[in-house]
DNA sequence: CTGCTTCCTTACCAAATGGTAAGTACTTAT
DNA sequence: ATAAGTACTTACCATTTGGTAAGGAAGCAG
């Protein structure tokens, strides 16, 4: 596995799991060398600065954001729709890291910065989106809230599966999550062809 | 007004700005005295710590939370719900310092921490809902696994506000704004007494 | 005037933090 | 055999950080 070959990725793989966890001023390079094994220097050597090795991360994690959309293979704009919704629920439920990394993405962002990480995903979604009968006509500023509600929720629930836990135990918490699973996926359902 | 005669008063309510923008970690001792046009010690008087002042911020806004449910007026269950609701989508879209604080508060909350200042707030939600006609069967799980949903989605657009205006400008900013809460509202009235 | 409380100041400090400099072991190419 | 590149290490450093110590001005009670 390339863990084992590439330390490179191996160091970002580890910082993404951090950053999504605590976020960027929450983690020292000293902690994610001491993760890694390594010392801090071995970090630096790869990447110069610690907001360099940050942006890296969201630079992956763009990617990942991205290629998740593309890589669906379905018929129908409908059919691409759902699935990808169903997988993006499934996926942030179960590994909350990318959930988690976006959220503190849009916390840290001020009106000041420009270029978001995020807007090729976005852009992407709501193009996908307007291929549907139901959005075709539709504005990009009302699909793009109807996205939000959609996505919103799900990465909100998917980000507090920790303090859900911590606060009713294992067993609540995965009885909420199916519940929540359940009324996910008729809402998206509800997105693509209701009404 | 309190501002000026209550400095402790004061110093939580710069706090609460702050850690609201840039999360414990994010922010400095040494930035909060800046704002408050003090020293640092000024603030160490009042509050023993960084941890402690910032556990009084999370107090206060737990307070807030459980408060602006207590204080609706409605006849019937359902009305109170549609008002807290329409109120909090209002309050969150316009002043989202309560609502990034309550998503930092998930994020930096992990499965160890048995205590969070958010249990009582849900807990109250949970009680409210299930004096509906709509919910009184239903499981507590099920409850608030559909307040998640209902939520969630409002929160989380709430803290994108900021980077929305900068990704699109202020005026797409606000139509995005407008079409998010017309259809905020629209789920509201649906889940509280649709089907 | 004195003593007490409130609210703040300056001076200081140890630990942590991001980062630099210089050197080293191992592998690969010539 | 040697030069070069990769992936580190230890040693070090300036700055920032949360926090302590000590003291002082303003108001007010006796």
């Amino acid at each position: 596995m390339a863990n084992q070959t590439d330390p490179r990725r191996r160091y970002l793989e580890i910082a993404t799991h951090r950053f999504a966890e605590r976020g960027f001023h929450g983690v020292t390079l000293a902690a994610l060398a001491d993760d890694a094994g390594v010392s801090k220097q071995a970090l630096l050597y790869f990447f110069p600065t610690k907001e360099r090795l940050y942006g890296e991360v969201l630079a992956r994690l763009a990617e990942r954001l991205s290629s998740k959309i593309d890589d669906i293979d379905a018929p129908t704009p409908e059919q691409r729709l759902v699935t990808y919704f169903e997988a993006h629920t499934n996926g942030a439920l179960s590994r909350p890291d990318d959930a988690r990394l976006v959220i503190r993405v849009l916390l840290d962002t001020d009106a000041a910065t420009k270029v978001s990480p995020l807007k090729p995903y976005l852009e992407k979604l709501v193009a996908v989106t307007r291929e549907t009968n139901r959005w075709k006509d539709v504005s990009r500023e009302e699909v793009l809230a109807g996205l939000y509600k959609l996505i919103g929720a799900i990465q909100y629930f998917a980000i507090s599966t920790p303090a859900l836990r911590g606060m009713y135990g294992t067993t609540t918490k995965e009885s909420l999550a199916t519940h929540f699973s359940e009324q996910s996926k008729a809402a998206i359902r509800d997105f693509v062809d209701c009404s």
